[in-house]
This record gives structure tokens, C-alpha cells and sequence, in this order.
DNA sequence: TAGATTGTTAATCGATTAACAATC
DNA sequence: TAGATTGTTAATCGATTAACAATC
């Protein structure tokens, strides 16, 4: 969505300094048309003054209330495999407001070891543990065969979002309101685009 | 991509035995409507049999050729921290022929070391093995910091892809034909659907 | 031949762009 | 007031859907 391109643009212009942006710069930031830019924003509100632009700091806070970026997030990752234990480990989760409230597991041998500040939980306790904690999004970072058993599972359970990581891509339940680009959708679009 | 989604259900009834298949059935596998399912795939020639439908085997194996999918790739991974090592030995590459030519770190410590049958190359190596191994494909699974000049580096040095696992959005240069969808970008749009 | 279903043309819809009145 | 730039309306473009002749 082009909301956060946007977004992220006038991040970049308020860290550089700038106080205002006309429709015209943002355009030019990426690669739509000034008039677009207008439109879009103008469809959630009037952040601009006529004469003179937006304000960089202003349109910036909008943009990120209208994207939900201030927003806390809960999460849990199924898997503490290699995948599931980098990304567990990883700092864009927390950076971004994604806590990352739990880790599970379905081997035995696993539960109970530590990932950073977690504990490895057992995959029978993830169920009751995403309805108690109202855990909104889960990140599937078990094998390709288990994938979609655990994305059954997370939608069951009540997760409004599913990050997928495994390398097939999911169907998932339509309680899920957002789900990530499958790596192996990634994989296939790149295949095509490059001919 | 719609072909893509098409691909997936084909190969789903050709695995489950179907012979044929209509664009109305087609349609109902998806969300579209068979109107455009005849559309998309008469763009790229005639594969149907008026009165009678796709010939599921057929269908399958053009999509797949349209989307290049049988082709073999040639992938680098950057970056041999837990992320790069779990996706170096992950099984969704080499099972889609994207075969893992080389990993590369910055780290001399990490240098020589052994990631599943490859050994850690140092950075500065990395331009001209591009070059002459004719590396296809970036993989960037190193820290956000490093990302952006990862990318530009890889760029210049002719990969025509590349598939981003650092946690921020990269800007890429215009030879690069594809890149995967930022984790970032699925945060950020997750966080705007979610609301 | 009658029934089915494609490939394609025409109609509709939505999204992008152009243009301009409003207004700083 | 003159110049700039928004928000919005009208014009254009492209994509989706409907309809149907072609044909198995």
C-alpha cells in the first residue's frame, strides 16, 4: 500500500530536517504523480495548506496513527528452529512495536531451553496461551510440512495476522485479516519478472 | 501475481489426479471470476479446448514455463549470522532450484567456517564471484545498518534480484528486475489492515 | 445436433491523471 | 494582490466483468 511508502518518506524527511513537503516532492520521492499523492492522503483527511505544502512533522504523525505504527503488538513464533530462534532474536520485531510474547515448539527436546529472554513452550500450550495473552499475530517459522497445520491452528486460536516463513505458501482462515507475502509467492514472482 | 496463484491449484489437481479443469472451476479455487481467468490465460496463448475445458496437465506444465519455474537459479546469501546460516540450510531454496552458490560475511571470524557444504567467503570477494559464477540472486540477511549498502553493492555487482530479510525496507537500484516484499513492508501493512 | 465452454469483443467499473476553483 | 499549492471535480485510461460467437 502506498501509505507507507509514504509513510516512510516522510520519516526520512523529518529526520533530515525538513519542515515542509508539497505533493510534488513526495512524488518525486517515489514514482507516482503529485495529483495521486493528493488523493490519497486527501482521502483520509485535509493535512495540507493551500498555498504553501504539508507539514513534514504533522503529516507524519498522520500517517502513522491512519497505519496503526504507534500501535503495541503481541506475538508469538511457532518454531525454534534456526528460523524461529533468529527471528526470535531478531531486533526488527521489537523495533517495530511486535513484542514477541512467546516461542513454541513441538519437539520435546526443545521446550523448556532458552531464546534470549524466552522459554521454549510446548505446542500443546499454544492454543490456551494465544486466547489468555490475546495474541494478535504468529509467525510460522516451523517446516514446510507442518506449515499449514500450524496456520489452522494460529487462526483457531483467535491470530488476526500470520507471518509466514515457512517455504510454501499458506491458505489461511478468513478471520485472518492480514497474512504476509509467502517467500515462495516471493520466489515465484521473482522467477516471472525475470523471465 | 495472478499466474502464480493459477500455477499453485494446478499443480494441486494434477497432483490429486484431475485430468480436466474449467475456468469456472479455476475461478472457484481462487476469488476471481472465470471471466478473468480466461483473460489472463489467453494472454499468453491458447490453452484451452472450447466446449471442453483446460487440459489439467498441460495447463500446468505452460504456467510453469511461463513462470520460468523450471528454470535453475543462482543465489549468494549475504550475511552468515543465525539468519543467514537457517536460510543457507533451509530446503526452500534448492527446492524451487534456487541453488546457494556462496555465503558471504564480513566477520573474518566467521570466514572459513562451515555453513551445511558451503564455507563462509569474506565480503571482498563477493563483487567478482558475482561476476564470474554469474550469481542471478541476492539473498540480504544481514543487520539493518548494513542492508542498504549490501544491496546497492549487490546491484552494481549485476545480481538481477533480491530477496530482503533485514528488518527495514532497502531502496534498489534500476538493473534489479525483482524484490522480495520487505518484512518491514509486510509489518507495516499488517499494522494498517489490522487497525 | 444439443450442450458445454473457450477466446474475444463490448460494456462496466474503478483508479489514475488532468485541470481548476479554493485559499493560504 | 500575485504566486503557490491544496482538495476536488471532470476526463482519461486500464482492468474487470458480461455477453456471445466460435467450436469442441
Amino acid at each position: 500500500m502506498r501509505l507507507s511508502v509514504y509513510s516512510r518518506l516522510l520519516q526520512r524527511l523529518e529526520d533530515e530536517g525538513a519542515v515542509k513537503v508539497s505533493s510534488q516532492e513526495i512524488a518525486e520521492g517515489m514514482d507516482g504523480s503529485s495529483a495521486q499523492v493528493r488523493k490519497d492522503l486527501a482521502y483520509f483527511g485535509e493535512f495540507g495548506t493551500r498555498g504553501v505544502g504539508y507539514d513534514v512533522r504533522l503529516l507524519n504523525r498522520s500517517l502513522k496513527k491512519i497505519l496503526g505504527l504507534e500501535k503495541n503488538r503481541s506475538v508469538v513464533i511457532v518454531g525454534a528452529g534456526r528460523l524461529g530462534t533468529a527471528l526470535t532474536l531478531y531486533n526488527g520485531f521489537e523495533r517495530r512495536g511486535f513484542q514477541i510474547k512467546g516461542i513454541f515448539d513441538q519437539d520435546m527436546s526443545k521446550v523448556g531451553t532458552r531464546v534470549g529472554a524466552l522459554t521454549v513452550s510446548p505446542m500443546y500450550k499454544l492454543n490456551e496461551f494465544i486466547k489468555t495473552d490475546q495474541i494478535q499475530i504468529g509467525v510460522v517459522a516451523v517446516s514446510a510440512a507442518a506449515a499449514q497445520e500450524i496456520a489452522d491452528l494460529l487462526g483457531r486460536a483467535g491470530v488476526r495476522a500470520i507471518l509466514n516463513f515457512a517455504p510454501r505458501p499458506l491458505t489461511v482462515p478468513p478471520e485472518i485479516k492480514y497474512r504476509s507475502v509467502d517467500l515462495a509467492v516471493n520466489m515465484e514472482m521473482l522467477s516471472f519478472y525475470m523471465g
